[in-house]
DNA sequence: CGTAATCGTTGACAGATGTCATCGATGTGG
DNA sequence: CCACATCGATGACATCTGTCAACGATTACG
C-alpha cells in the first residue's frame, strides 16, 4: 500500500527515533502540524494496517515502530518522480533546479565533490 | 488547483503537441493507459476546470492546450519531494541514488559533466 | 471499589481521484 | 428533412485522503 503524504509525517517521526507511544508521537507532530490527538492516531491506525508501522503491546498501549526502511520508501518516490518526469534519469532533474536558479553556490560546490567522488 | 497522477498523462501529452482535440488526445493516451473514451474526457474535463488547460472552440468541437507550462509543474513537483524528502537540497538526492547503485557510469558521467558547466 | 484518565478502535464526512456510461445538443450524409 | 454520428457535459460510484469526535475497554488512584 502507498504512504499518503499526511502518513508520511507520522512515518518520519518514527524513523527518527522509534519505537514511540502515541502520546510521544502525538507531542511529536500533532502541534507543528495542527493536528488533533484524533487525527494523529487515525493516521497511526491506517498505517498499522498497512503494515508500514509495526506496533508491539507495551502494558496498555503500544510502542510504535516503522516497519519499512526510510531507505525504501525515499528511493521508490525519488525514482517515480524521475521516471514520471525526467525519462528516469538524474541529469535532466539537476538541470532543472540549475536552470531554475535553485542552485546555490554551496549546492553546486557539494554536487561537485560528490559526483567527483562517485565517479572515483 | 493540483493535476493529479491520472491527469498529468493528459498534461504530458499536450506538453508533447498542442493543441490537440480530445480525439486526438483519446488516440495518444488512451491505448497506453487503458482508458475508454469516456475517462479521457472525464479527465480533460477535470483539467479544464482546473485551469490548467485551455478550450477553444473550433467548429463543433474544442482545441485543448496547456495553460500550464511544463516546466512550473516539473518544478513544483520536484521541489516538493526535495523539501519532503532531503530537506531541500539536491545532494542528498544524488548520494541515495548513488548508494542505491542506481546510476550507470554514463549517468555519472553525464552528471559530471553537468556540474562541472554549472560550476563555470 | 468507584471514578476519572487514557488507549486504541470505529464511525463520520467532505473532498479528491480513477473509471465509465449516459444524455442532450449539434452537425453530417443521404 | 431525418436518421445517425459526435462532442462535451454530467451523473455515478468506489476508493483514498485529511480531519475529527465518540465509544468501549482498561487501568490507575483515591
Amino acid at each position: 500500500m502507498k504512504i499518503s503524504t499526511a502518513e508520511s509525517v507520522i512515518m518520519e517521526a518514527l524513523w527518527r527515533k522509534n519505537p514511540l507511544t502515541s502520546e510521544a508521537i502525538i507531542a511529536e507532530v500533532g502541534e507543528p502540524n495542527g493536528w488533533t490527538e484524533g487525527t494523529v492516531k487515525q493516521l497511526l491506525s491506517r498505517l498499522v494496517k498497512k503494515k508500514a508501522v509495526g506496533a508491539t503491546p507495551e502494558g496498555r498501549r503500544y510502542q510504535y515502530a516503522p516497519l519499512v526502511a526510510r531507505g525504501a520508501y525515499v528511493e521508490a518516490e525519488s525514482q517515480g518522480l524521475l521516471d514520471r518526469l525526467f525519462e528516469g534519469r538524474l541529469a535532466p532533474l539537476v538541470t532543472q533546479f540549475s536552470d531554475a536558479g535553485k542552485l546555490t553556490d554551496e549546492d553546486i560546490a557539494e554536487l561537485k565533490a560528490l559526483v567527483e567522488r562517485i565517479a572515483k
